[in-house]
DNA sequence: TGCCAGGCGGGGT
DNA sequence: ACCCCGCATGGC
């Protein structure tokens, strides 16, 4: 059972930056995260410590008594990049022809992190596999392993399984539809456990040296090293590009597939991996041909019943299930 | 049914 | 420095 140990009101804060907190807490959410109105924010898997934000920007933060609530309270600010400035990312997505919509109807979005281990098995599920199904391998990683937290007040919350969780039930990877990702996922999980890759020592790393360091685990490779960074510790000098954005980056920009990635990086600087992400959200994360076809139209919105990650939060409880 | 999807490593050249 | 293949699973 978590007590709350702190309220805080994000309105004023949000409202500074231009953060738009329904945009921020409802991208890449599931439905028993966030339900439109207000969403559990995991702060810390192994505490557990979690936060309860509402889109006009109250928000409670439970963990265990005695927990460092400033700590936490920043922590949450972290997460929801209040504590990021993004003026000269929106300003080069504003002039550039896969991102200059987005960067006018979305300007208030954030990306909202989480802790790197959880960011690598996210970026691990997303290898060779389409949007949805990724997704789904990680809802059914949440439903499977049941991990469950209480709030005093406030009911209870689904929870990711931890490296130990994984380490313990080993089989469950596969029965969550992993497949031959499994086995990456438990090298990541011994490697946490055993402290190979010390999630607190990679971010006062040099972005090159923390994307080489990861890739010592055998199964990730740049893309999951790369979108992992960004995903945990909002470093995004390093672009994630797969298959995807090598085709769609090439028709925008006029070029080969071999050169999108000196030209994204030359493009968007410090910013690129989140231009990628953003890149998933505006173009509904649709598999390529889709996702091509929408660059041609000029539909570089997030569309109303696309289900692509501004809608993952809408879709039924249990969308993943296999039918039997 | 068969083929492909937001990778990767291991094998070839 | 390339190119090419198989990999486990789900969706169409």
């Amino acid at each position: 059972m978590l007590k709350l140990v702190a309220g805080l009101d994000l309105s004023r804060e949000a409202a500074a930056k231009g953060v738009d907190l329904f945009k921020t807490l409802c991208v890449y959410n599931f439905g028993f995260w966030f339900n439109g109105r207000e969403a559990r924010v995991v702060l810390d898997l192994e505490l557990p410590a979690v936060a309860l934000v509402s889109v006009d920007g109250a928000a409670r933060i439970y963990a265990p008594p005695g927990s460092d609530a400033p700590e936490l309270e920043e922590r949450l600010l972290f997460s929801l990049g209040l504590r990021e400035s993004l003026e000269s990312f929106y300003a080069m997505a504003a002039a550039d022809p896969l991102l200059s919509a987005f960067a006018r109807e979305w300007r208030g979005w954030r990306l909202r992190s989480c802790d790197p281990w959880w960011a690598l098995v996210t970026a691990v599920c997303q290898q060779n596999a389409s949007f949805r199904q990724g997704w789904g391998m990680l809802a059914k990683l949440i439903a499977l392993y049941g991990r469950m937290v209480e709030l005093e007040d406030r009911g209870w919350v689904p929870l990711p399984p931890t490296p130990r969780d994984v380490l313990a039930e080993p089989g469950k990877l596969r029965m969550a539809g992993l497949g031959y990702r499994s086995e990456t996922v438990l090298r990541v999980a011994e490697a946490m456990e055993s402290g190979t890759l010390p999630s607190g020592a990679l971010a006062a790393e040099p972005v090159e040296r923390a994307e080489a360091i990861l890739r010592r685990v055998k199964g990730v490779g740049s893309y999951t090293a790369r979108l992992a960074l960004a995903l945990a510790l909002r470093r995004y000098e390093l672009p994630p590009i797969d298959r995807w954005v090598k085709a769609l980056a090439a028709k925008a920009y006029g070029i080969e597939e071999k050169a999108v990635e000196a030209e994204w990086r030359k493009r968007w600087g410090n910013w690129s991996a989140l231009a990628v992400i953003a890149l998933t959200v505006a173009l509904d994360a649709a598999p390529l041909s889709k996702a091509i076809a929408r660059l041609e139209s000029g539909r570089l919105l997030p569309e109303p019943g696309a289900g692509g990650p501004a809608e993952l939060w809408r879709l039924p409880l249990g969308w993943f299930a296999k039918p039997f």
